[in-house]
DNA sequence: CGTCGGGTTGAGTCCATTCAACTTCGGTGG
DNA sequence: CCACCGAAGTTGAATGGACTCAACCCGACG
């Protein structure tokens, strides 16, 4: 069950059994969202961390225009609101875009946690700081890469996240994202959105078609996002 | 001499003087920087991290085509790469936009703290989960907002951050910032970059001369930049 | 068979960029 | 002392990228 965030943890620096049974022990709650659905809303005060066991959710902010920007994408094994543990109050939302099935830690063995497994500990603030290098990693790709690297940066930055968990196929991946909601991850407006993945098809650097996503021919895509995947913390060494 | 550090730590939660001690004690490194010399750079792995005490800095990155993109402002009291104590790699570097002085604290003590002092722990984690809040902020703004209101909100965001350390001056504070640099914040050119800057000052709503920003119209700033300061939590309470 | 939610495409407008020139100001050396 | 220089700021004009508006396609589904 909790097998993708032993994954996930896992992948920074060994977890011992006796870590895996304290992260089984507090994730008591199991809940599932229809596609749509709020899992944690904006300004709420949760009581307990959310993780996402299977499907896809991102983190949102609404403007009074209406216009939306996810902030990020989340896939199974990552933690959606940890950061909620301490930040207490919530200051965006956080959206299921696909049926998702989730568990959750009370707050009060979170905190127990950090009084008692100083490495664990570690292991989640850790978890937390990918986090981070994620957002800086967006917000140079927002400021300073043209849209067509931007999103050929994001199909980079997914397919290697999802294999930590064991989510692709080959060379492919499930993204049930609309157009419409991928322009609200990039900042663009749908009609671009629409003809800039059409620029990275027609390269034939990748496909895209019910909602899955094949990579054709990664070495070129990687060029074109100059995607270098040092902010994922990918190597396991003592933390 | 870490004032700045209690203060900012002290917004979120009650430091006791046990906790300031023990901070006191780990940061023993004191070093000074140069106006555009690296206090860290990308790609290295530093053994210590380091604290802002006074001076003004910014983590970025830089794109092959020299596009370089700063990913957050680091101001007196920030410790500017905390992350690193446990992503181990800088993915970015860490330049000093004024003359600073800081003061760093050895991995091994910051250990050291997260093995015997949880509160602090949480406290110096909840500092890094601000950082990420600051993030997304940036990630929105960059995504969905006007660059008149992005530049608002950076305005907002810079003043209720530098109240927090006392480095304001009514309303007004110094950001020691060319406006080449601030379009390396907002993800412009220079040249339009002095439009909106230009825009804003029309507005009557900000002056900025001689790296000196006045808010002259605050209700109508945080109108603009539709500021909403939840995400910098803060507020006082247990953590 | 009609409708609806995506996806795709064309055309015109507007926003942001580039290129280029010119100003202001502080510093520096003849 | 002042002439010169370089860094930063400002402005105009032309180009190109991204947006809006609008139409149309298509497959799923009632």
């Amino acid at each position: 069950m909790l097998e993708p965030l032993y994954l996930n943890l896992g992948q920074h620096d060994a977890l011992s059994e006796e870590e895996k049974g304290l992260l089984a022990g507090a994730m008591t709650i199991e809940l599932d969202f229809a596609t749509g659905q709020d899992i944690v809303s904006e300004g709420s005060r949760p009581g307990y961390s959310t993780l996402i066991i299977e499907g896809l959710a991102a983190r949102y902010k609404v403007l009074e225009d209406g216009g939306r920007q996810f902030t990020s994408l989340q896939v199974p094994g990552d933690f959606v609101d940890l950061h909620a543990f301490l930040l207490k109050t919530m200051d965006h939302g956080i959206i299921a875009l696909s049926p998702c099935r989730v568990v959750a830690a009370d707050h009060s063995r979170l905190r127990a946690i950090t009084e008692q497994a100083p490495h664990l500990t570690r292991l989640l603030w850790l978890d937390t700081l990918v986090d981070g290098a994620i957002h800086r990693e967006w917000i140079v790709a927002m400021g300073r890469r043209s849209k067509t690297s931007h999103l050929a940066h994001l199909v980079c930055e997914l397919f290697v996240r999802l294999q930590v968990v064991k989510q692709t196929n080959g060379m492919s991946f499930r993204l049930p994202l609309s157009q419409a909601e991928l322009a609200d991850v990039l900042g663009l407006s749908i009609v671009h959105m629409n003809r800039v993945i059409g620029a990275l098809r027609r390269l034939g650097v990748i496909g895209w078609s019910n909602y899955i996503v094949t990579i054709l021919d990664w070495q070129q895509l990687v060029e074109i996002a100059e995607f270098d995947p040092t902010y994922l913390s990918m190597n396991r060494e003592p933390r």
